[in-house]
Parts: structure tokens; sequence; C-alpha cells
DNA sequence: CCCTCTTGAATGAATCGTCATTCACCAAGA
DNA sequence: TCTTGGTGAATGACGATTCATTCAAGAGGG
């Protein structure tokens, strides 16, 4: 007998079904995607989803929590090796761009779809994503008990900043089909632009408004 | 006789279609929005509608193309009063905030439809929004040639992070029921955080890794 | 060791709603 | 009367979900 919730040989159809969904998703966007073509791409048949997700909307909400657990497990493990918050901030910011690469259709499909969910499905909150925000915050929290950052920096804000300039650079390497700009060289930009602002030397001590 | 291209009672009613479509869609989202509850909203009939836009989707992008250009146009005329790279860059930052409560449908809208729209329909291409970015650009080389930014700044990038740290603020603040933070506030934190970094004054030099 | 029998996972064709879009028809102004 | 914008019921497609049926594999009795 199978068991559909263990480790088991369920457990691998599960599988096969969410990656067949990030594939999916991502190239033609939740709404234009068809469980028949998801079943297709994994390998099942249309009912077997049925059988390991309550409906469509389960099978996307499914997919944000358990690969971005995985994200945020893994991206913890790497931000803990860096000593001090800038450090840290720089592992994060890095490790976030070369998800492009490694995790594309993951980062696709959170990019178009998890705003929507969030925003249309009321009882959705999307544990796993804050916690990855959470990672941020621990960092910049630490930055401020360091004293490397600003005491009165407004971390709530701070940490919303960060990730949305990464994302919105994620979203501009996705769309960009000539790949105009390395990851690695982008997040070493969004780095300095956080660390250092975009100011001159000279005009950090007097840009204030 | 009513001309639907011009500035006669035909335009009116386009606009009415427009505005309701802003509503409808900034409630249920794109794929949840029935033409008949736009034509309900607005007061027309669905049919009507038809004489108006090709179909859903144009009307989508024409609500975007539209109303940006109304935003764009806007902030390009506030952000010429500003004197100085950072000074401009303030103001936009303000109006962009400022947008949340002005025309908080439209931008709700942007927020959840925009990426979806970019990347699923390969013909359209957001010459407003670029337009909007655009702007961002204007005011990213104008700090260099003054010398109030860093000369190696890349302005490509810059402009995107200064873009997505507003737009994912903005859309923090569109998802909370609560309302925590008065945009005008969160304005004055996104843009010290550019123009001064996250660091403190004494790590801004030796902050680089 | 072989032959039922039972169980439940897997299947995929049929169902049932749901809309986007169309178009035959109406009314009001010229 | 003729033109044209406007109407909204009817159409046609599409696609999520269901469920009657199939099938494989273990259980157990002889």
């Amino acid at each position: 007998m199978v068991r559909r919730g263990g480790r088991g040989r369920g457990a691998e159809k599960r599988e096969r079904i969410l990656r067949a969904a990030i594939k999916i998703f991502s190239h033609k966007g939740f709404f234009n995607s068809k469980i028949s073509d998801i079943a297709r791409s994994a390998g099942v048949a249309d009912g077997t989803i049925y059988l390991y997700f309550k409906n469509k909307d389960d099978l996307l909400i499914s997919l944000f929590e358990e690969k971005m657990a995985e994200v945020v497990a893994d991206v913890r493990g790497r931000v803990a090796a860096g000593n001090g918050a800038l450090s840290r901030l720089k592992i994060f910011i890095e490790n976030h761009m070369s998800l492009l690469v490694r995790e594309a259709g993951l980062i696709e499909v959170l990019q178009v779809e998890l705003r929507q969910s969030n925003k249309f499905m009321k009882e959705y909150v999307p544990v796993k994503f804050l916690e990855y925000l959470d990672v941020i915050s621990e960092i910049l929290e630490l930055g401020k008990r360091e004293g490397t950052f600003r005491r009165d920096l407004n971390v709530t804000m701070a940490r919303r900043a960060v990730f949305g300039a990464l994302d919105e650079i994620a979203l501009a390497y996705v769309l960009s089909r000539k790949r105009k700009y390395d990851p690695a060289d982008a997040a070493a930009e969004i780095y300095r632009m956080f660390a250092e602002g975009l100011c001159t030397t000279a005009q950090n001590r007097e840009g204030r408004t």
C-alpha cells in the first residue's frame, strides 16, 4: 500500500506534481494554466492531482509554502556563516540573486502569482514568505545592535525596501530575454546601494533634507 | 452624432468604463472580474464595452497606458520644481506614496496586474510604465552630473531598486487593512534609505566588502 | 505455491458552470 | 426615414472538478 502523506512513493508523485506545476505556472501564469497541462507534464491523470491537492488554489499555495520553506531554511544556514550584519546582508542579497539561476521557475511563480494570492485569497497568509522577510529583519536588527546600521532605522520599512529592490531587479532580469547583466554583478550593485546609499562620500554628510 | 474617439460624450462614457474597470479590477483582480461587473458598475450594457475596447485584455492595457500617462505627466511637472537631484528624488518618492491615497485603485491594479500582463502578453510593452522609470533615471543622471550621486552608480539597476522599494512598501500598505503607517512618513524613511544608506556615519567609510 | 479476494490508488471521460464575445434589434436624433 | 450608438439575451468554448471504473499488489486460505 502506498501512503500519500509519508516518505513513500506517494510523496514522490506529489513532488512530481509540484515540480510540474512550477514549470507550467511559470510559463503561462496561474490563470492560463490548465490542470490537464500540469497533469500531462507530471505524467499523471487529471484526477490524480485531486488526490494530492484539494483544488487548483491549494496546489498553488502548497507550492508557495513548501518550496519557500526550503528556500528559507537554506538561506538561514548561509546567512549564519557571515560575521557581522554587513556580511550577512551581502550573503542574503547574493543568495537571492543566485536563486534566479538555481530556482528560476519558483522565483518566476512567486514574482507574479504571490501578489495575486496574497491580495485575493482572503484566508491565505503567506507564512513562509513572511519568514523570508524575517531573515532580513534579523540581519537589520543585528546591524543596529552592532552599531553598523543607524539606530533609527525603521526595520519593518527597510526590510520591505530591501526585498522590493531585489524582487524588482530579479523581475527585470527574468523579463528581459537578453539577460543583459549577470545576477552576481547585480547583487554587488544592490548591496552597495543599501550599504552606502546613492550619494558620494562628500554628499553623505550634507544630503539630508 | 457621438464620436467615440474625441472629446464628445463618447469620451465621457469611455472614461466611466475605465474608472469602473479600475474599481472592479482592484477589488477582485483581473481574472476574477466579469465584464458584466464592470458594465454594471459603469452603468452601461455589456456590449457597450466592446464599442470602446477590443476585448478584456485591451481594456486592461488601455487602462494601464492611459492612466499611467496621466501619472507620468503629473510627476514630471512636480519633479521639475525641485532643484537638485536629492530634492527631486524626494519629490518623486513623496509623490509615489501619495498616489496610494489619491489613486488607490489604480496603484492596486498596477501592483498586481502589471507583472502578469508584462510577462504573459507577449505583444504588450508597458510604454508608460517604462516612462515612469525614466523619470527616475533622469533624476539619477542629474545627480551624477551634479556630483551628488556616485559616478559609478548603475542607473539601470538603481532605478529599478528605487521603484522596487517603493512598490513593495506601497503593496504592504495596501494589503495591511490596519494602515499601520502614514504614507508620508514612509516616504521620508525610504528617501533616507537611498540618500544615506543603511549605515551609521562611522560605518559608511569602512562598510565596503 | 497458487488462486481468489479485498483495498484503495489512479484514471480520464463526462458534467456543470461560468463567462467573454457576438449580434439582431431598439430608440433617438438628424 | 435613415443612421448609429447602445442594448442584453443567446451562444459557444473552455476547463475545473467529479466519479464510475480499472488495475496492481498484498492477504490469506487451501
